[in-house]
DNA sequence: ACGTCCCGCCAGGGG
DNA sequence: CCCCTGGCGGGACGT
């Protein structure tokens, strides 16, 4: 079982045996002076206009300069010693780098474009591209796996998989945060940073113990995957195996990233999160380990994709941190999505999308509950996952059924699908759609699409949806609609899943409500300011990058510009409306909220991202599409990519909390458990969501994160200033608000380690002058003495935790830096 | 010495 | 039954 040894003493032995005299072992000159500019792939060219016109240009060129370095070097060098000794010897002279993940997946990129038109798919076969990329196939997979987990590609067939480049991206980032704040990832960060907090100050953590224990119960490392409505399902009915961890995984990781208040998320608390909360304290450092191994290759190919960069925090030591760099996400999309949907889709489509919604309602009037079916591919899993469950055992109490309702089936699906293009439906074969799933879009899609689709899908069909497995022996997939986002998921929950949930999560989560009173009048104003930002954003890239600015600002009849400017209309001119629909689809999501949980398969059914000719083509002459629709008509969403920092503020989810004050004995942290067990089993009975349980959610919180003996009445409003954090060259257009990677500090000194990245916090930004120069931000956390006198303006609130019915003052600060590298 | 993470064994499962 | 998939963890490499 030796690990290989190290590659000189390969080389030298296949050298020896397959070329015995061919060279001298010695140190071959590495190619290095190798002439760059050819393009390696037939596509290249074409990528390369692609990128000219498209706004990610930049990534694009800096991807390209990586690769030039090494991975034209090694193309080059594979052309001219395509032999067996060639193939030996560059791999021997390759060092570690050279052969990381990351370089192999931008060499992997580097074949396909980001927005590939939506009329030419391209397939990507495995065996080529191992041969091609000279890799082993083990790795491709590492690379597919987590380009799968965001949509980028999907599984035909064994070898065999779709490229949709980045076109699904906004989706299914904004799905998966979503679910990640469904999830409540949030708070578990927080109580993992309590909890090392504490550790630091009382090693022998009883306590902690204790609280590990109750509070880790909810997801446990179940496997969920989210999907997209026209990319992944299919895959997931061909592919039982699906919901294995490096996809699940990367999507979880993401999720994070996208919760997470400063966008930055570590290693450890990723791997502690991930692995399950409970347990954790006699955390199995082997599993830990290996987890971490895990984080480091997707990190890695996330890392090629520009979604996050490495950097350190230095907090309570230093660790290795990965701070998101990619778009940032809207948190409520959904009018602007529907809207975008309905202008960017052809007619046919926007047709639909109204009764998608009303479709949506009617099959979840169960206020959302979930509705799970059964997902047959899934069935599989259940013998493994009920293994799993024991060693887990994670859930303290017997575990509250959940409602009947939970388990039923639930066919509903919007007609998402009828969005597809004809073409992609040639290509889902494998797709697994339940069959009411068809029969809605059927119903529907207008009939020119759905009758193509139909057949196509069909396949998939064959599952058995409307098993209701009344145990939670089996996964199953939910569909709900989620009204906010305009997209609706289903999730698949594996058994233990459900059970978990069912227990736990009512009682426990924060129950993102983004609009209430208040909350509503925010979210406008954060739309708004969003909007601004983002024209900003646009403006100063525009000084780096003309192209850019070009596609954002000139796109008079792009879809997107259409959908954007109706946000911005809508946001300022129609509160009212707003409003109500937010409240709407507040109560909707509530639910939904309930329901959700990280372990579920979740599919968001949105209309088809990846356009399609056919959709593309039809308001959208194909040279646009092909050069500008990657840029900003980004699908579905009309959220157009934009560096996280432009919309920050939107991206603090607003969280409903009844006004109450909460008492908390110092030491009830211990008592939580219970609260929460009982709690959820009142609150899951109940269809509805209730103040109370939302209260109690939030006392738990507390619980947890108050310091003994220190009351917290207040409603801390947080103020918000938009912090820039993209990486790319914004730094240089203005002093525009950023945080470039460089360094981010917490001023201050103790603050309550789990309180912080909820807080929100205004930060200084220091003219960036030199864009790479780490800048020092400064963190002001404020807990101001009124009520709910938010402040509407800015002011996002990152998220409920920290609110109370009362404002006081807590002013958690602390240093956290982040250096790059 | 430690952080990063490559490498490939081998089980599982699809075709 | 073969071979694709992909979990998994040893231990090499880099610093």
């Amino acid at each position: 079982l030796k690990t290989p040894l190290k590659q000189v003493a390969t080389s030298h032995l296949v050298l020896t045996e397959r070329q015995p005299g061919c060279q001298p072992l010695t140190t071959p000159p590495k190619p290095k002076e190798t002439p760059p500019a050819d393009p390696w792939t037939p596509t290249s060219n074409l990528k390369m206009l692609i990128s000219a016109a498209s706004p990610e240009i930049r990534s694009r060129e800096q991807r390209r300069q990586l690769s030039d370095s090494s991975s034209e070097v090694l193309q080059t060098k594979h052309c001219f010693q395509g032999h067996l000794l060639g193939d030996e010897y560059e791999k021997s002279q390759q060092s570690r780098k050279e052969k990381s993940l990351g370089l192999l997946c931008h060499r992997f990129l580097a074949r396909y474009p980001d927005y590939p038109s939506p009329s030419e798919k391209s397939y990507i076969c495995l065996d080529e591209v191992t041969e091609e990329l000279h890799v082993e196939r083990r790795r491709i997979y590492d690379i597919v796996n987590v380009l799968e987990s965001l949509h980028m590609v999907s599984r035909l067939a064994r070898n065999r998989y779709i490229w949709h480049g980045r076109h699904n991206l906004p989706q299914t980032l904004q799905a998966l945060k979503k679910v990640g704040e469904e999830n409540k990832y949030i708070q578990q960060i927080q109580m993992i940073k309590k909890r090392e907090y504490e550790h630091e100050f009382n090693p022998d953590g009883e306590r902690n113990e204790e609280m590990a224990s109750c509070y880790g119960s909810s997801e446990q490392s179940e496997m969920s995957f989210v999907e997209l409505p026209g990319v992944e399902y299919r895959a997931a009915s061909v592919n039982g195996r699906k919901y294995k961890s490096l996809r699940v995984m990367s999507q979880k990781f993401v999720m994070l990233f996208l919760v997470s208040t400063p966008q930055i998320v570590s290693l450890e608390v990723a791997a502690k999160i991930l692995i399950g909360e409970d347990q954790l304290e006699d955390l199995d450092k082997s599993k830990f380990k290996t987890k971490i191994r895990r984080l480091y290759d997707i990190a890695n190919v996330l890392s090629s994709l520009k979604l996050v960069k490495k950097v350190h925090v230095t907090e309570r030591g230093r660790k290795t941190a990965f701070k998101w760099t990619g778009p940032e996400v809207l948190p409520n999309t959904q009018d602007t999505k529907l809207e975008t949907t309905s202008t960017s889709c052809s007619p046919p489509i926007s047709e639909s999308i109204p009764s998608k919604e009303q479709c949506s309602k009617a099959l979840f009037p169960s206020k959302g509950k979930q509705n799970f079916t059964r997902h047959s591919s899934l069935i599989k899993l259940v013998k493994s996952i009920e293994n799993d469950r024991r060693k887990i055992q994670s859930a303290p109490t017997s575990p509250v059924k959940i409602s009947a309702s939970t388990y039923q089936s639930l066919p509903v699906f919007p007609n998402t699908i009828a969005q597809f293009p004809a073409v992609t439906k040639h290509q889902l074969e494998g797709q697994s759609k339940t069959p009411e799933e068809v029969q809605m879009k059927s119903a529907l899609s207008s009939p020119e699409a759905v009758p193509k689709l139909e057949p196509s899908q069909q396949p998939a069909l064959s599952q058995p949806l409307g098993v209701c497995p009344s145990s939670h022996s089996s996964v199953s997939p939910v569909i709900l609609p989620h009204p906010q986002s305009g997209v609706s998921y289903a999730i698949y929950l594996h058994p233990s899943q459900a059970h978990t949930v069912t227990t736990y999560s009512p009682g426990f989560m924060l129950q993102p409500l983004p609009c209430a009173n208040v909350t509503g009048i925010k979210s406008n104003n954060s739309k708004v300011s969003n909007k601004i930002t983002t024209e900003e954003g646009d403006t100063q890239r525009g000084l780096d990058e003309p192209t850019k600015s070009l596609a954002a600002e000139e796109r008079p009849e792009t879809k997107s510009e259409t959908s954007s400017k109706r946000c911005l209309k809508r946001s300022q001119a129609l509160p009212e409306n707003n409003l109500i629909k937010r409240c709407k689809s507040d109560e909707e999501s509530l639910d939904t909220s309930l329901t959700f949980f990280p372990s579920g398969y979740l599919i968001p059914l949105t209309h088809c991202t990846h356009g399609n000719k056919a959709e593309c083509s039809n308001k959208e002459k194909a040279g646009v599409c092909s050069l500008q629709h990657t840029a900003y008509s980004s699908p579905i969403t009309g959220v157009i990519p934009m560096p996280a920092s432009e919309l920050t503020t939107v991206n603090i989810p607003a969280f409903h909390i009844t006004p109450l004050n909460i008492m908390l004995s110092p030491n009830s942290i211990a008592a939580a458990p219970v609260l929460s067990n009982s709690c959820l089993n009142s609150s899951s009975a109940s269809s509805a969501p209730n103040p109370s349980s939302s209260a109690l959610n939030f006392m738990l919180q507390h619980i947890g994160l108050i310091p003994a003996g220190v009351q917290v009445p207040a409603n801390p409003v947080l103020q918000h200033v938009p912090v820039s954090s993209h990486s790319e060259n914004i730094s240089h257009s203005s002093g525009s608000t950023n945080v470039q990677e460089g360094k981010v500090s917490y001023n201050g000194i103790a603050a309550p380690p789990w309180g912080v990245d909820n807080f929100l916090f205004s930060l200084q930004l220091s003219a960036p002058k030199e864009p790479q120069e780490p800048q020092a931000v400064t963190e002001n956390f404020f807990r101001t003495p009124g009520g709910p006198n938010t402040e509407p303006s800015l002011t996002a609130n990152s998220d409920g935790t920290q609110r109370t019915s009362q404002g006081t003052l807590y002013i958690p600060q602390r240093k956290l830096e982040v250096s790059e590298d």
